[in-house]
RNA sequence: GCUCAUAUAGCUCAGCUGGUAGAGCACUUCCUUGGUAAGGAAGAGGUCACCGGUUCAAGUCCGGUUAUGAGCUCCA
C-alpha cells in the first residue's frame, strides 16, 4: 500500500505503486491535462516516475513557476529534435534553461541563418502537434556512453565523463531524438505550443575563451500564447526604448568611427549630463565633500606604484611624447581610475586622525580600454565619466561611511525614479590582501550599516575584490531589467602601496582604510539607464528643453521670442519655434519631440498677456500669465515630478 | 578579443540572378498667415563605410580593414 499526501494534508491510498500522472489522473482530469510534473517530498520528478513509498506528492502544473521551467527545458529538447532531423550532422552540446527560455548550444558548420531558425521553428511546432510522448529511460553510464558514442555526440560524451559516480543517468527519447538530463520532463509534446526562436550567436564550448565556438540558438516558452504574446511585446518595448535609438531619435548624442566607445554628446544630451552633475554636486556637497580635479595623463611610474600597470596594463591607453619636442622620453597612461591621484592629494601635508574621514570627490573622466565586442551604447563604453569619490578613514569609521552613504544613494534613486533597490555585500575571496582581523572588521561594518538602513540585501560570499570587501547597489528600472550602477568599495590595498598615512592618537603612524564609492557609477552609463526608463520623456527637472513657445503666425513671432527671453532669464530652458508652419505641423513635431509644455502664442494670448499652455500628452492648461507658469514649471522641477 | 550578421541621402529603408542610384520623412525656396499632432508647389542632396581583386562593366561577386549589432569571454 501506498500513501500519498497532498499539499491540502489529505491522503490518498493506492493498492500498488502509482505514476505521478495517474495520480493526477485520478484526483481530476483537468489537473491531469495540467500536470508536467510532481514534487515528491520537494523534490521535482517526472510525471511518468513511479511512487512504491508513503510520500507527499505536490502536482506540478504548467502554470506553475516549476511547471514553466519544466517546459522551457523539455522545449530545448524539441528543439534538438527538430534540428536534427532538419541538420543530421549537428552535434548537440548543452541546452539548458534560463530566464524566460532556454537556449542550446550546438557545434554545427553550417552557419544558420534566420532563415533556418524559422524553418527549425516550424518543424519544432509539427512535431509537437504530434503530441508524442517523451520516453524516460534510466540507463547506466557505459549504456549512455554507447548510446551517444553511436550517435556521435562527442559533447555529450564529455558531459557524461564529469558526471559524479553515483549521480542517475536519465535518457529522453523524443521518438528518434535523445537527450541526455536530470530532468524532470514533460511526458508529453501536448505542454509545448507557446515557444518561439529568437536567435543565434556564438557562445564558447564551456565558456572557454580559446576553446571551439559553438552556434548558441535561443528561445523562449511559455505555458500559454497569452504569456509568450506578453513577453515578445516586452521585448519590442525594450527595443523601441534603447537608448541608441532614442539617442538619434532626439538628438542626444552620437559615435562615429574615429573614437570609438567614446560619446559626442550633443547639446540636448549634454544638457542632462550637466543636469545630473549639478545635481549630483549638490548631494555631495551637503554630505561632507571637497571636489578635486586630477590629471588625465599620468606617467607610469604611479601605475606601477599602484599596481595597474602591472595588472591592467593591456586596458589602458598610453600616450608618448615625441622626443623631438620633450628632453626625455616619458611613458604616460590616460588614467583608467582616479583613486591613485586622490591618494596623492591625500597624501600632500601631514593627517591626524582627528582629520578623518577625508572624502574627495571628482568627476572624473576615465579611459579604460575596452574589447571591442564589449562596447554597446553608452552602457559600455571606453571613456567614462564617474561620479567618483574616495573616503579615507579609520577602520571604526568605515560603518558610519556606509551608512551615511547608503542613505545618500537610496534617495538619489528616488528622486530618479527608481523605486526598487537592493544591495549585495561581497564578502572575502580566497586570494586577498590584508589580515583576517580586517577583514572581520570591515564585513561586520558593512553589514551592520545595511542592517541599520533597514533595506534588504543578500551576501555574496567570496565576490569581494582582492583589496577589500564591497558593497553593489542594484536598481529595478520601469521594464523590470536590473542594473548595477552604485557601489562602495573597501580598500586596504591602495593606500598602503601608495603609501597614505595618518597620525593616530597613539602617535604613531597608521594606514587608513580606503572607501571607493559612486552612487551613479558612470555618467554616460546611467542616462543610458534614465533615457530607456523614461522612454525619453524626462521629468521636467531632467528634460534638456522644458517648454518651446510657438507663434501662430508671423505678426506674434517678436513677441513670442519676448516671452521665450523672459523664461531663460528665469533659469528655465526654453526655446521658440518661429517657422513658417502652421501650429498643427509645430505641436506634432515638438510633441513627438517630448517637450513637456508647448506656449502657443497668438493674437488672443498678446491682447490679454496671458500664453496658452499645452503638454506633451495632449492636454490643453488654458491661458495663463507669465508668472502662473513659472509657478507651474518650478514646482514640478523642485518636486522632481516624474 | 572570439563567432555570425550588417554598412546605400540628415533619418528610416528599397535596389531581383552584375549594366554608372530610388522612396518616405527631414532640409531649402516660393505660395499660404493658418488657433492645438502633418497646408501646397518646386528644388537641392549620395566616391553606395574604406582599401584591394575578379570582370568589357561592381552598390551588387570575392578578399582585407574599420565600425556597428546579437551573443560569448572580459569589466580594476
Amino acid at each position: 500500500m501506498v500513501k500519498i499526501t497532498l499539499p491540502d494534508n489529505s491522503t490518498k491510498n493506492f493498492d500498488s505503486s502509482i505514476s505521478i500522472d495517474d495520480v493526477a489522473a485520478e484526483i481530476g482530469k483537468g489537473l491531469f491535462k495540467a500536470t508536467v510534473a510532481g514534487k515528491v517530498d520537494g523534490t521535482l520528478k517526472d510525471g511518468s516516475d513511479i511512487l512504491d513509498k508513503d510520500c507527499s506528492l505536490e502536482i506540478v502544473r504548467n502554470v506553475d513557476q516549476d511547471g514553466i521551467e519544466i517546459i522551457r527545458h523539455s522545449c530545448a529538447h524539441l528543439f534538438g529534435h527538430a534540428l536534427k532531423q532538419l541538420f543530421p550532422e549537428a552535434k548537440m552540446a548543452i541546452g539548458p534553461v534560463i530566464e524566460n527560455g532556454f537556449y542550446y548550444d550546438i557545434d554545427l558548420d553550417e552557419k544558420l541563418s534566420e532563415n533556418d531558425l524559422e524553418a527549425i521553428e516550424h518543424r519544432m511546432k509539427e512535431l509537437a502537434a504530434k503530441e508524442y510522448p517523451v520516453i524516460k529511460k534510466i540507463v547506466s553510464r557505459e549504456e549512455a556512453q554507447s548510446v551517444f558514442k553511436e550517435r556521435k555526440e562527442q559533447y555529450k560524451l564529455e558531459i557524461i565523463k564529469d558526471i559524479p559516480e553515483d549521480e542517475i543517468i536519465a535518457l529522453y527519447y523524443h521518438e528518434e531524438y535523445v537527450d541526455m538530463c536530470k530532468g524532470p520532463h514533460v511526458t508529453s509534446m501536448r505542454h509545448l505550443k507557446s515557444f518561439k526562436l529568437l536567435n543565434v550567436s556564438g557562445a564558447y564550448w564551456r565558456g572557454n575563451s580559446k576553446g571551439k565556438m559553438l552556434q548558441r540558438i535561443y528561445g523562449t516558452a511559455w505555458s500559454t500564447e497569452k504569456e509568450l504574446k506578453k513577453y515578445i511585446n516586452n521585448l519590442e518595448e525594450a527595443s523601441k526604448r534603447d537608448h541608441r535609438k532614442l539617442g538619434q531619435k532626439y538628438d542626444l548624442f552620437h559615435f562615429q568611427e574615429e573614437a570609438p566607445g567614446m560619446v559626442f554628446w550633443h547639446p540636448k544630451g549634454w544638457t542632462i549630463f550637466r543636469i545630473l552633475e549639478e545635481y549630483i554636486r549638490d548631494k555631495l556637497q551637503t554630505s561632507g565633500y571637497e571636489e578635486i580635479k586630477t590629471p588625465q595623463v599620468v606617467d607610469r611610474k604611479l601605475w606601477e606604484k599602484s599596481g595597474h600597470w602591472d595588472k591592467y596594463r593591456e586596458n589602458m591607453y598610453i600616450t608618448e611624447i615625441d622626443e623631438e619636442h620633450a628632453n626625455e622620453k616619458r611613458v604616460n597612461a590616460l588614467k583608467p581610475m582616479n583613486c591613485p591621484c586622490h591618494v596623492q592629494i591625500y597624501n600632500q601635508g601631514l593627517k591626524s586622525y582627528r582629520d578623518l574621514p577625508i572624502r574627495y570627490s571628482e568627476f572624473g573622466s576615465c579611459h579604460r580600454y575596452e574589447p571591442s565586442g564589449t562596447l554597446h551604447g553608452l552602457m559600455r563604453v571606453r571613456q567614462m565619466t564617474q561620479d567618483d569619490g574616495h573616503i579615507f578613514c579609520t577602520e571604526d569609521q568605515i560603518e558610519g561611511e556606509a551608512l551615511s552613504f547608503i542613505n545618500v544613494l537610496s534617495e538619489i534613486y528616488q528622486e530618479l525614479g527608481f523605486e526598487k533597490l537592493d544591495i549585495k555585500l561581497s564578502t572575502r575571496p580566497n586570494e586577498r590582501v590584508g589580515s583576517d582581523k580586517i577583514w572581520d572588521k570591515a564585513e561586520n561594518a558593512l553589514e551592520e550599516a545595511i542592517k541599520k538602513h533597514g533595506i534588504s540585501y543578500e551576501v555574496a560570499k567570496g565576490d569581494g575584490a582582492f583589496y577589500g570587501p564591497k558593497l553593489d547597489f542594484v536598481l529595478t528600472d520601469s521594464l523590470n531589467r536590473e542594473w548595477q550602477c552604485g557601489t562602495l568599495q573597501a580598500d586596504f590595498n591602495i593606500p598602503e602601496r601608495l603609501e597614505a598615512s595618518y597620525v593616530g592618537d597613539d602617535g604613531n603612524r597608521h594606514i587608513p582604510v580606503m572607501l571607493h564609492r559612486a552612487f551613479l557609477g558612470s555618467f554616460e552609463r546611467f542616462i543610458g539607464i534614465l533615457i530607456e526608463q523614461y522612454a525619453g520623456e524626462f521629468p521636467l527637472w531632467l528634460a534638456p528643453i522644458q517648454a518651446v513657445a510657438i507663434n501662430i503666425s508671423e505678426k506674434h513671432a517678436q513677441k513670442t521670442d519676448e516671452i521665450t527671453n523672459i523664461l531663460k532669464k528665469k533659469g528655465f530652458r526654453v526655446n521658440s519655434d518661429l517657422r513658417n508652419e502652421k501650429i498643427a505641423y509645430k505641436i506634432r513635431h515638438h510633441s513627438m519631440q517630448k517637450v513637456p509644455f508647448i506656449i502657443v502664442l497668438g493674437d488672443k494670448e498678446i491682447e490679454t498677456s496671458t500664453l496658452a499652455i499645452r503638454d506633451r500628452k495632449g492636454s490643453d492648461l488654458g491661458a495663463m500669465s507669465v508668472e502662473a507658469f513659472s509657478d507651474i514649471l518650478n514646482n514640478k522641477i523642485q518636486s522632481k515630478e516624474v
